[in-house]
DNA sequence: GTCTATATATGGATAGAC
DNA sequence: GTCTATCCATATATAGAC
């Protein structure tokens, strides 16, 4: 080991990681536009040129935050498997959203809803969109009536209420995840009591 | 009538109406930041400096747009009034708010949704955020439960599901409204099972 | 009511020293 | 890896003519 032992990854400072939580927050709270390379660096004590150093524009670093999101929704569809053919299957999957949503940060998941403009004129934001397509799809079930996806996207879309009211509900955020993982399994139930 | 008959409002000409069209538009497809004084005006053939007769700020016209949106929101409430008390009238808000979606632009919802952060540094946001939130404990209905209340919040989701995922769901418009409107009634139904 | 012209600030991005 | 200094484009907003 010629390299320092505090080393990681191959990196002398854990920078660029900082920018990319600074930047999650900033973005997250006050929109992908709103934000200012300047903001970020001053809430970091850098320069904007640092930025560059570690990110060739801003929009590489809004891809940086969402590196790692497309893989991880593919990963819950393929963890699955095949058991997404049935209702035990398709309700492991969706707790599986739920888990993830919790684990990640509730940054990630408001700017993912608050910026869908920007994040789909990335390259990446395409990906990220099918990803979540073929997700929505998967929870729908195989031979799905239009009213068995809208079921899927509706029960998807309790899981994001947990988020977006948070502070309306006064109840602790473990509470509200729970309770709307109820909600969402009883619109899946739906699905398959109607096919 | 002194005035000219071609007059309406008792103003000479209909920019300011054209102004928050063409803005709304804008906003909703690429977000408030990143719509752009000059592009407003470039889409409607004038200077940017016509919008500022019209118009005191930016923020003003976002504000504009706004305007009755507010009232709408309060109205729907207002007008089934004591009957929310019972199932039937908390359904019938249920149509309301989807008609309410389907008459006005599509564009409206998808301003609101993602420029949340916007909306809500005007003063006039705050006001909106309020009467939604009215609106919400007026779904879940009296004494409440932490799930009526995620129930009712998801219920509205549904409606917003059709909007959301228009493109990926191929049924017309209508099709669509119909089946997230049927959903969100089944989960409104699960408000009242389990009081 | 709309224009031209401009003030003023801030944005993203780069060059080159250290 | 981070800095200072700067370029250049664009932003909001205003002044004053027509």
């Amino acid at each position: 080991m010629t390299q320092d032992s505090t080393r990681v990854d191959n990196r002398r400072t854990d920078t660029r990681d900082r920018i990319l939580q600074v930047a999650l927050r900033l973005f997250a709270d006050n929109g992908y536009a709103a934000t200012s390379l300047q903001k970020i660096a001053d809430e970091l004590g850098v320069t904007k040129a640092a930025l560059y150093f570690h990110f060739k524009t801003k929009e590489d670093i809004l891809g940086g935050i969402l590196l790692g999101h497309r893989g991880s929704v593919e990963d819950m569809v393929d963890r699955v498997g095949p058991r997404l053919h049935t209702p035990a299957g398709r309700e492991e999957l969706l707790r599986l959203i739920s888990d993830y949503q919790a684990t990640r940060s509730q940054y990630l998941i408001r700017l993912i809803r608050e910026n869908a403009v920007e994040i789909g004129n990335l390259s990446l934001g395409a990906q990220i969109r099918d990803a979540q397509r073929r997700l929505l799809d998967a929870l729908a079930g195989p031979d799905a009536t239009l009213l068995d996806r809208i079921r899927a996207r509706t029960a998807f879309c309790a899981l994001h209420v947990a988020v977006k009211h948070g502070d309306d509900l006064d109840a602790s955020a473990e509470e509200i995840r729970e309770a709307a993982l109820t909600v969402a399994l009883e619109i899946l139930h739906g699905v398959d009591q109607n096919t």
